[in-house]
Formats: C-alpha cells, sequence, structure tokens
DNA sequence: CGGGTTTAGGAATGTTCAGTCAAGAACGAT
DNA sequence: ATCGTTCTTGACTGAACATTCCTAAACCCG
C-alpha cells in the first residue's frame, strides 16, 4: 500500500559512503547529498531520519558489504605480503579503507556509535592477521601494529593533493584561482604540490613491511 | 607606534593548534577560536586574514616548534623501540601526532598546502627512522612503512570515546541525551561503547612492531 | 597636548547549514 | 471510483557559519 519508493535505498548508501568516504562527514552537506544521490531531500530525511542517520546507514553498510568480505579476502591471500596487498588495493583513486580512516579520524572520537563500527571492522582486520602471522600468536601487540600500520599506509597515500588513490598517473590540473595570501573569502591556493624525495608507493611499503613477518618466506629481507 | 596587542601571537597559534588537534578543522568555528583564546574576532581576522590563515600559522608552528623537535628527540632515542615510545608519547590525553593527523586525513587531500606541511613533517619523521633501521637502508618502504604505522597507531588510540589519549583512566561520564533513533536535531547517543577484545596499548604495540626491526636487539621475537 | 596609527569591541552582513511544512502524485485495497 | 497510505516536491525556517564595518580605545611621536 501506498506510493512506491522512487530510489534503491541500497544505492542510496552505497553512494552515500562514497561521497562521506572522499570529503568526510563535516565536509558533505545535506545539499551535496541530495545533489549527488538523485534523491530528495524529504525523502532521505523520512528514510534515514538526519544526516548522521545516513552516515551511520552508510558506514554499518560499507563495514558489512565492503570492509568484512574485504578482511576475508585478506584472510584467504596466500602469504602475508599478498594480504597486506589487497587490503591496499584501490579502484578508481577510492579504498573500502578510506570510508573507515574519515569515520576513525574525525568522527569516532566524538560518536560512540561511530566507534562501536570502527572497531568492529579494525578489530575483524586484525584478528585475521593474527592468524596469519607465524608461530600462532607471537606478541600480542603486533597484529594491532600491522592493522594501524595499514591504516596509516592509506591515510598518508591520501595525503596527495586531489583525491590520486593507487591509481594512475594524474596530470596537475588544478581549478586554479587567484587568490593572494589572506583576505578573500577562505579559498585554497592551487600550486605547492611536494613530492616525497624517494616516492614510495602504499601498497609496496606495505608489502615490504609485511615480507618481514611472513611465515611463507618472501625473501625481501636486504 | 599604535596600540600594542593585548595577545601573545605565539600563545594563541598554540592554543589554536590544540583546538585543531582535537576536534579538526571544520569541528572549530570562529566562534569556538574566539571564545577559547581569549582574543577577540577583529584581532584574529587582522593578524591571520582569514580561519584557513589561522589554522595554516598554526600548522606551520606546530611542525617547527613541536614535530621537527620530536623527530630530533626519535632520532636520537638509544633503540628503534624507544625511538616508537618517544614518538608515540603523549600527555593530557593529547599527541603531537594528533594535529598532524587530522590535517592529513582532513585537510591535506583538498588543500595542497596543508599537504606540503604534512609532507615535511612525515619525510622528516620518515627519513630519520631510515637512519635508525638496520644496515643503512634495507629496503626502501620499510621507513615510509613504520612511519605510518606510527600515524595509524595514534589514529587508532584517538578511536575510542571521548577524546582519551594514552592517559589513565576515565569513568563514562557523557551527557547522555535522551534521543531515539531517528528524529530529533541530530544528536548522538551516549553509551554504545566498545573495547577491543584484547586491548593493546598503541605505544606497546609501537615498541613490539620496533622491536623486530632493532639493530640493538631488543628481544622480544616470541 | 594633539595628530597618526594600530588594536579592541560589538554589532552587523550575507551565506550555508540541517531540518521541516504543506500540498500533490502514485499506488493497494475496497 | 474513492479512500487511506506512502512517497515526492519545492519552498520554507531558524540557527550557525565565516567575514566585515564602524566606533572607541590605547599607544608613539612631535
Amino acid at each position: 500500500m501506498g506510493r512506491p519508493r522512487g530510489f534503491d535505498e541500497t544505492e542510496v548508501v552505497r553512494a552515500a559512503a562514497a561521497l562521506f568516504a572522499r570529503q568526510a562527514y563535516d565536509g558533505v552537506s545535506v545539499d551535496d547529498l541530495v545533489a549527488h544521490l538523485g534523491v530528495h531531500r524529504n525523502s532521505l530525511y523520512k528514510t534515514f531520519g538526519s544526516k548522521r542517520g545516513l552516515y551511520m546507514a552508510a558506514l554499518r553498510w560499507h563495514v558489512d558489504n565492503e570492509l568484512l568480505p574485504l578482511v576475508t579476502a585478506v584472510g584467504e591471500a596466500p602469504d602475508l605480503p599478498g594480504a597486506a596487498r589487497r587490503a591496499l588495493a584501490a579502484r578508481d583513486g577510492g579504498s573500502p579503507l578510506d570510508l573507515l580512516l574519515m569515520a576513525a579520524a574525525e568522527r569516532a572520537p566524538v560518536d560512540p556509535e561511530v566507534a562501536a563500527q570502527v572497531a568492529r571492522a579494525l578489530n575483524a582486520l586484525e584478528e585475521t592477521l593474527a592468524n596469519r602471522l607465524p608461530g600462532g600468536s607471537p606478541a600480542p601487540g603486533l597484529a594491532h601494529a600491522l592493522t594501524s600500520a595499514l591504516l596509516g599506509l592509506r591515510l598518508r597515500a591520501r595525503t596527495s593533493p586531489q583525491d590520486a588513490g593507487t591509481a594512475g598517473p594524474e596530470p596537475g590540473a588544478a581549478p586554479s584561482r587567484t587568490a593572494t595570501s589572506p583576505s578573500g573569502p577562505d579559498t585554497v591556493p592551487s600550486g605547492t604540490g611536494t613530492a616525497s624525495p624517494g616516492f614510495v608507493d602504499a601498497e609496496q611499503a606495505a608489502v615490504v613491511l609485511a615480507s618481514y613477518f611472513n611465515s611463507t618466506n618472501t625473501d625481501i629481507s636486504r
């Protein structure tokens, strides 16, 4: 009974997750959501209650349908470096870790429900990594450290200008504004890109790190 | 000539950095800054030009006067685990890494100048760690991975409810609102705290990880 | 003491934000 | 067909936001 939905709820949640992953919670306005999701304001509020409601739905969905499957794939990797590579795999300049990353940095400290979802995903990954470590469970903190390392590597990969994931080269084409240092309504200059002295790929760094703890010895140790 | 400043610019920058470290850029309003810094609106705008101007000043100051000295201290640690411990040391529930963390997650992807400062700090830390690794420079990605691991460990430490750094226990005393799931102006429930199955301290995990790469062998290897 | 200059203070600006309202449109059931 | 229910639509609301204006105060120099 009643008029049928004009949108696919799962599709909306997935698109919202993508937006929140790229721009964080505070970086996405309800207007942005309305514009990119093709759903009008009231439908969002009727369905999810609030911006935070949609965010939580997106986060939960992402943990259940992206992150936990990823963790499973990580657990089924042939060796630890392979597991690391799977964990950091990125398509279209985005990684499944991105939403988790932003949630952990921005929302978890002030929102216990977000913290719970973040913990759920991270603990699953940590447990899976612990099982792939040499001789059962060596030191209790090691899996924790490796999990955090993956997170940190993805964080650092996102740090470069634009978004630019692990994807191919993107020629520097910024919108280029004509703002001088102070004054003017809060804009951001365009140039000033800085590359690392010896550029290191996140995936490759993770593989190097993982190879030190591999039971199936993938020899990279000098 | 002219009326003298009623505030210490360095003090203001330091306080602003602390605020931005705890609540991120978008989480701090100019009103918040005015309230916590004891400086009035116009003085902030006269001195720093914009909210972003103040943020950049705070970030630069923090890199120069907190992070780079920390990197030096890390470089002078007796061994690699000691270096890791110094890097993650936290006082008053806050770490010098916090501002860097938030900058990297929230601002660096959309603000090249922020990205440059983040890169400056991270590259310094990475270089310092590389010099403490066994046999000169083993694999190029290892220092990169360890740097990212420290970042990720701090990120994860911040994830728990409240802010709570490495500081002592804080009984769960949240304001407790009476909001039900949807509706009501976008509030956040209070309960729902989730601890890790086997709780691991960030510092201790970093030490475990670092001990695997120590030249001065601090034996913790299973 | 009186110009010149710089800061302080408080009130205002226009914009953007999350969230709401009231009317209409599309369906199942009767 | 008509009723009740559910979804859609676009305009609307009040609060919060970053930024600016204007007037008064405090200082240095002559």
